[in-house]
RNA sequence: GUGGAUGUAGUUCAGUUGGUUAGAACGUCGGAUUGUGGUUCCGAAGGUCGCCGGUUCGAACCCGGUCUUCCACCCCA
């Protein structure tokens, strides 16, 4: 015997059980997505590695998992490379694909691929696993669900606000407290010019993003280490303690950062946007948050991110636009937006709300027991009739005892049970038992489709 | 990738400064009850103490390595 069977760092099984519960997820957001008029497509699980090396920056292109090339991976590599152990290197020499690391970037290559036969604008969803080959904790797996959904070719704002409807309608369908934030990477964009840093935008917008987290004072010392001026890091300071309503915020910024084009027009578009919003009643809250940095660099007009209010997990939802990614696949242009759910952290909320302890998980709605075959054919046709009225059922393939029959019926929470004996067949009935209230009636053959359509199903 | 914790029946956990045969609860299975589950009673099975090595007369316990999970950074759904 080798040592006990196990999964890789970071990947999980999921059980019955679990795996009724996700599709609940999986089903919601469908459902919502479906209601707005987007398409499902599916893309490999592999791409070639030139389609997703330089897309998520250098901390991105390390957490890509590499497919060793099949057959003699190592023909193309003189000794010298063999021996120079850079890493790096090696592996573009010997791998020439990888695992997906998002949805997004997949995306935009089908469109680019497929641009003959896609028409515009183009609304897709997308649910399916991507891989990081990042340090697994909570709520942070090497394997994980997005559900994503975009529309491309399309310039309107009407998109982002579509999106936050849609944000908006999963999370109460859901019954999961969320605060959207939205901030806009043309307003980040006017920050850093404002400072005189436009080229350290990045740093700049990674550190502002900790503000929540670590603090003012701890957010300024790690824009002076990464090499700002003091002089920028002061002239901050009032855009990160900027108070008020929405308007307010965006009024005084357009005071701030009036010289800068690209901020104002970030200004603009978060005006329009906010004013759908205002009247659009939704359930969950949504607010500019200026702070809101994170997310990848590909990202040019609104960010997009959503937390649970109740549950502290990092964002459960995020997105936003980004105008040129099909650029570098070769198709200018072209500007797209979108978010993507984070199907596994939404199910760490549900399950720690505990949201799933009142889900039916039957699998059945109802039991046949099994006699033995002298009875088989009798029961079939009890099975038969059940299922041609969309009544999920089965019949206990043994014919083990009943006790131990009824705990099957008992543990997998199977409300009906139908017993059809000898004493049954004999008078042409059935004996059907209800395991919640415990009580159990005769019912003539006949009757059962009456029986059933009264009784069964009453869940749904 | 950096730093720090963790690992004992299926599950949650006990286990004395290193000392004989590693325990409990819950769950599972069998019986009390051969046509009645969820309650009760009785009984049973189930562990190479994550894995590999070292120290020791002797290791679940001490040391090293490794893997897993978790926490903080980095980054992110």
């Amino acid at each position: 015997m080798s040592s006990k069977p196990s999964i890789p760092k970071g990947t999980r099984d999921f059980s019955t059980e679990e795996m009724q519960r996700r599709e609940y997820i999986f089903d919601t957001v469908r459902q919502v997505f479906r209601l707005y008029g987007y398409q499902p497509i599916e893309t490999p699980a592999m791409e070639n590695l030139s389609s997703l090396l330089g897309k998520y920056g250098d901390e991105g292109d390390k957490l890509l998992f590499r497919i060793l090339n099949s057959g003699d991976y190592l023909s193309g590599v003189n000794d010298e490379e063999l021996t120079g152990r850079d890493s790096s290197r090696m592996s573009s020499k010997i791998c020439e694909k990888g695992l997906r690391y998002d949805l997004t970037v997949p995306f935009a290559r089908y469109v680019v691929q497929h641009r003959d036969e896609i028409v515009f604008p183009f609304k897709r969803y997308q649910i399916q696993p991507v891989w990081r080959a990042d340090r697994p904790q909570k709520g942070r797996y090497r394997e994980f669900f997005q559900c994503d959904v975009d529309v491309i070719g399309s310039d309107s704002l009407l998109n982002e606000y579509e999106l936050v409807k849609i944000i908006d309608e999963v999370f109460s369908r859901l019954r999961i407290s969320v605060v959207i934030k939205i901030n806009n990477r043309k307003i980040l964009s006017g920050i850093a010019e404002y400072l005189g840093e436009s080229s350290r935008i990045t740093d700049i917008t990674v550190a502002i993003d900790k503000l929540d987290k670590i603090g003012t004072d701890a957010v300024n010392e790690e824009l002076r280490a990464k090499g700002l001026s003091d002089d920028s890091v002061k002239k901050l300071q009032p855009l990160l303690a900027l108070e008020g309503s929405t308007p307010e915020k965006l009024s005084q910024l357009e005071r701030i950062l009036s010289e800068s084009a690209t901020g104002l027009k970030g200004i603009e578009e978060m005006r329009i946007l906010f004013s759908y919003i205002s009247n659009a009643g939704l359930k969950g809250k949504v607010e500019l948050d200026l702070t809101l940095a994170r997310g990848l660099n590909y990202y040019t007009g609104a960010i997009i991110e959503v937390k649970s209010v109740d549950v502290a997990i990092g964002s459960i939802c995020g997105g936003g636009r980004y105008d040129n990614l099909t650029g570098v696949f070769g198709m200018d242009g072209v500007s797209g937006v979108g978010v993507s759910f984070g199907a596994d952290r939404i199910y760490d909320v549900l399950n720690h709300l505990g949201l799933f302890k009142e889900m039916v998980m039957s699998s059945s709605e109802v039991l046949v027991i099994n006699f033995g075959s002298a009875e088989t054919a009798y029961s079939l046709s009890v099975v038969e009739e059940l299922r041609k009225l969309s009544v999920n059922t089965e019949l206990y393939p043994d014919a083990a005892k009943l006790k131990k029959q009824m705990s099957y019926a008992d543990s997998k929470k199977i409300p009906w049970i139908i017993i059809a004996g000898d004493d049954e067949i004999k008078s042409n009935s059935l004996t059907i038992k209800n395991m919640s209230l415990g009580t159990q009636e005769k019912v003539s053959l006949g009757d059962l489709r009456t029986y059933a359509e009264n009784n069964f199903r009453k869940s749904k």
